[in-house]
DNA sequence: TTTACATCACTTGTATACAAGTGTCAAGTG
DNA sequence: CACTTGACACTTGTATACAAGTGATGTAAA
């Protein structure tokens, strides 16, 4: 295995919370199960340190990071502020022809919704799907780099939307039915209307995020 | 001198363009240098890899990435949306009380430029206290998070505004008249004129980057 | 002269021994 | 019993030898 796969290996780990916030990791224990020597686990831990998602206590141990809610709300602000004017560009010139590659994700969200069943509940391939609905919002835009940048600081709010669809407080059909609401606005040209449906939906779970902050205390900072 | 020191010092000499885009950076060189060996070192680089201030390429060398025009077009993008929410965020219960701080600061800015002579030109030291101005903007709206998150991922625009400074595209008493106009809008809660002036500010330089790029082709990508 | 190829100097990648700091835990002391 | 203290096991930090790939350079053959 090599140093970029255990890198993503131990960042789907974390962002799945597989490796839950608070757990120790050890590069000797990484050492073993890779098959590798401590050089290039050390890169990754490195790397993911540089990320927020690990801190390293020196001559202590290496820790999976809490979830810093600040940060949290720190993202969803950036992401709101962004996204609102990347879609009021967008809803001034949007065609018909923007509107197939953003069915054809919705498409696929509907289908993964009906295959869903309780006991094989996989949350991260609807988020997977619904960054590819919002990636392509910025792409239609021309503003791909835009989207690569908030995806390389999200990684606080993937680990609280994990947890908001763990616990159910964020329902996939309804994030389905706000998208679908989005691109009717989008098609109508509609900002006013898109502006809020927008807002609500980058929002949406903030609300509940006491609630899921009292449940499991542990996983955050402070 | 640690290692945090050593990450320090190589990063301001390529955010100041002392290490030219392009220059191949030699790990054993900087074992000499500063006194470590490799593995340090190699720390230092990793790190300034995954902020795209070095590149490596395996057994050839690690380099001083180019500066890439893009990221740096998505960085004034980014910037100037969220600075012009926060603005009208801040401008609607702004206070005299408010003012104080900033005032303070573009007092230092006109220090500055009274002390400036041509032979000990230290642009980084104007563009230091213009992120304090824009950096207490933020703070002043409570979103200071947001403001350090910019900071983190703003190196190819940092450089692009070395060179435009060094040029002489950028005069420095150009920025400054501009904080104090915005400032005035502030003070006068007059949002709309604020929202040009800002973008004005943010935008600026950028214009003449074609320029620039001719005169300075090898430091560019593509 | 031109081209193909082997050699070599130099780079980063990896493994590992050792240095140094931290926290635990048990024994000793008041 | 409460508290101090020191040994010890375990962590990450550092140094360094070696592996392996790259590109330039020089040599020999066509």
């Amino acid at each position: 295995m090599t140093s970029a796969e255990i890198y993503s290996e131990l960042k789907k780990e974390i962002l799945h919370l597989d490796l839950e916030p608070g757990t120790m990791i050890s590069e000797i224990e990484l050492t073993q199960r890779f098959h590798i020597s401590r050089t290039p686990i050390r890169d990754v831990i490195k790397r993911l340190v540089s990320e927020g998602l690990l801190e390293v206590r020196p001559h202590v141990g290496s820790f999976v990071s809490l979830i810093d809610m600040e940060k949290v709300s720190d993202t969803i602000y950036i992401r709101q502020t962004l996204e609102t004017r990347v879609l009021k560009e967008l809803c001034m010139n949007f065609s018909l022809q923007d509107a197939l590659p953003l069915q054809q994700i919705l498409g696929q969200q509907a289908v993964f919704i009906s295959k869903q069943t309780d006991s094989d509940f996989a949350p991260w391939e609807f988020m997977q799907l619904d960054d590819s609905f919002h990636g392509k919002l910025y792409e239609l835009c021309g503003k791909n780099g835009v989207w690569q940048t908030i995806c390389s600081l999200n990684h606080h709010y993937q680990r609280f939307r994990t947890l908001l669809v763990r616990y159910h407080s964020d329902p996939i059909d309804v994030l389905l039915a706000q998208h679908k609401q989005m691109l009717d606005d989008l098609i109508n040209h509609d900002i006013t209307s898109l502006k809020k449906h927008t807002a609500e939906h980058i929002t949406s779970g903030i609300h509940r995020s006491s609630e899921i902050m009292m449940s499991q205390a542990a996983f955050f900072k402070i």
